[in-house]
DNA sequence: AATGCCTCCAACCGCAAGTAA
DNA sequence: TTTACTTGCGGTTGGAGGCAT
């Protein structure tokens, strides 16, 4: 028997939020905390599926986001864990507070896969392409139909010989960002404790942006008065290009849900 | 200035896992 | 145990903006 869709697609909007679909969702949010994802668009008076509302949430609008690009030690890191992880990108993100797995995923599709290639690293098995050229020609010299091999192996090296200069990103990696990537990446219960699902403390305790009692679930997050807080320091989030200056108002707009009934 | 191509990333889709009844 | 439902995850897509011609 096969799923049913998390929404019945009919109303239900889809494409970009709107700055007023934020507003609500995080008036909402704030005023409620998380509860059921799928009832969250219905009592926040959203046109958009509870599954919608999550992505917006955990992906973008969640106050305890780091936003910009990844660091170049958070970069090491992503590749050090995608290492040994592969694409499980939402335990790669757990050891990156503030950064999300789609944002890793996406900042590994742009930026991390070509950096590896340049750089004459196979960017799945992080082995050096020559090595996997090696191999696949040894392979291939038994069998013959490993063309399509070539061909993917073959562009890596042409892409590493077009410009080894690995691109500098203007963020600095700091002393402190490098050891806490040695410290992860030799920490093997670290990586145990990723593998059995446990959740490990936080290595980034420098980072003060989450409550040192977030676990890498999320299965708290930031106290309420940390989001408003955050909202009210929301300079990066151009908060205010939507009007959100109303969200001072959120005591006035708690009044206002009080008084809600579920429609 | 106009056009086409490329890059990036927010959002969507489908599946799997977890869980309650 | 089975079924129905929710949540989370990873792969993929599409559109906006930037860049080259």
């Amino acid at each position: 028997m096969g799923r049913q869709p998390c929404c019945d697609k009919l109303g239900v909007k889809r494409g970009p939020w709107t700055a007023e679909e934020d507003k609500k969702l995080i008036n909402f949010l704030l005023t409620n905390g998380q509860c059921c994802w799928r009832a969250v668009p219905k009592l926040a008076g959203l046109r958009r599926c509870g599954k919608s509302c999550r992505l917006r949430w955990t992906n973008y609008l969640r106050p305890d986001l780091k936003r910009g690009l990844l660091s170049e030690a958070e970069e090491q890191l992503v590749i050090d864990l995608h290492a040994r992880l592969g694409n499980r990108w939402s335990k790669i993100a757990a050891r990156l507070p503030g950064r999300t797995d789609n944002e890793i995923k996406n900042h590994w599709n742009t930026h991390i896969k070509k950096k590896l290639l340049k750089m004459g690293i196979d960017p799945v098995t992080h082995e050096p392409l020559n090595k996997e050229l090696a191999k696949a020609e040894e392979i291939s010299s038994h069998a013959n139909n490993s063309a399509d091999n070539h061909i993917t192996e073959n562009d890596g090296i042409a892409n590493s010989s077009e410009d080894n200069s690995s691109t500098q990103t203007e963020n600095c990696s700091s002393t402190d960002d490098s050891n806490l990537i040695d410290s992860i990446c030799n920490d093997d219960s670290l990586l145990t404790s990723l593998w059995m699902d446990e959740p490990a403390p936080l290595v980034d305790a420098s980072w003060n942006g989450i409550p040192a009692e977030e676990t890498c679930n999320g299965t708290s997050l930031p106290s309420w008065e940390e989001n408003c807080a955050w909202l009210l320091d929301c300079q990066d989030f151009g908060i205010h290009d939507f009007g959100f200056d109303c969200i001072n108002d959120i005591e006035l707009n708690s009044l206002e849900m009080g008084n809600k009934t579920v429609a």
